[in-house]
DNA sequence: ATTATATATAAACATATGGTTATATACTAA
DNA sequence: TTAGTATATAACCATATGTTTATATATAAT
């Protein structure tokens, strides 16, 4: 592949936040604000991550009404499997989030 | 994996001079001095470059008289493999430097 | 010992990055 | 149309990062 598309996916997945929401998306499509509550941080902090990643193309959105939906993309990547598949497990927190009844959402 | 390793893994690939590095150890171990021709880089620039791979374990090194040559390492990262295939093929530069009588060493 | 070569480290600086607060935009509902 | 909710963007700031120049360390050769 190309260096500069690589560099952008490594620049993207270099950062905690953005692995953490990788991992989480791993599970199922999340909004924005789900995103928040599951990980405790602004929500424009979160905004900028998630436009990082679909830069990047590891992600990809689709609205529905007021809210944006985040779902895995990274189509391009050839090994972007191997990758999401070293990342932990994050269903715990998912199931928090719809145990709290922050689900379906906001 | 742990998100603390997995981050340094990615911090450690997201830069193109570094990829560039893994690309070209992909084929054979080099050392410095080689690298710096390679790429065209000053020496302190490539031995930091280097120093970030060793530290996520991405590289290892190994010391033969003045010169100490890099090589692949990644075998605590599953999807290392992945990855490094889907770098660009640096054979042409290797043949250059082999061609100019700058390998074995400086 | 002295000189040369290979590499590492340190200091300084410019740019990139991630977080915060404030504000803008998009959609919904009344 | 107005108010409310979800999300994006902008401006600002502190910290991280990559490069350069200068210097230190390690090995080799004389």
């Amino acid at each position: 592949m190309e260096l500069d598309q690589l560099t952008e996916c490594y620049k993207a997945m270099a950062d905690k936040t953005r692995l953490n929401i990788l991992a989480l998306l791993r599970h199922e499509e999340l909004c924005v604000c789900e995103l928040v509550e599951i990980l405790k941080m602004t929500q424009p902090s979160i905004s900028q991550h998630l436009r990082k990643l679909k830069q990047a193309k590891l992600v990809k959105e689709r609205r529905n009404s007021q809210w944006i939906f985040y779902s895995i993309d990274g189509e391009i990547y050839p090994f972007i499997k191997a990758n999401l598949d070293a990342l932990p497990d994050m269903s715990e927190k998912i199931e928090q989030l719809k145990a709290s009844g922050g689900k379906v959402c906001c």
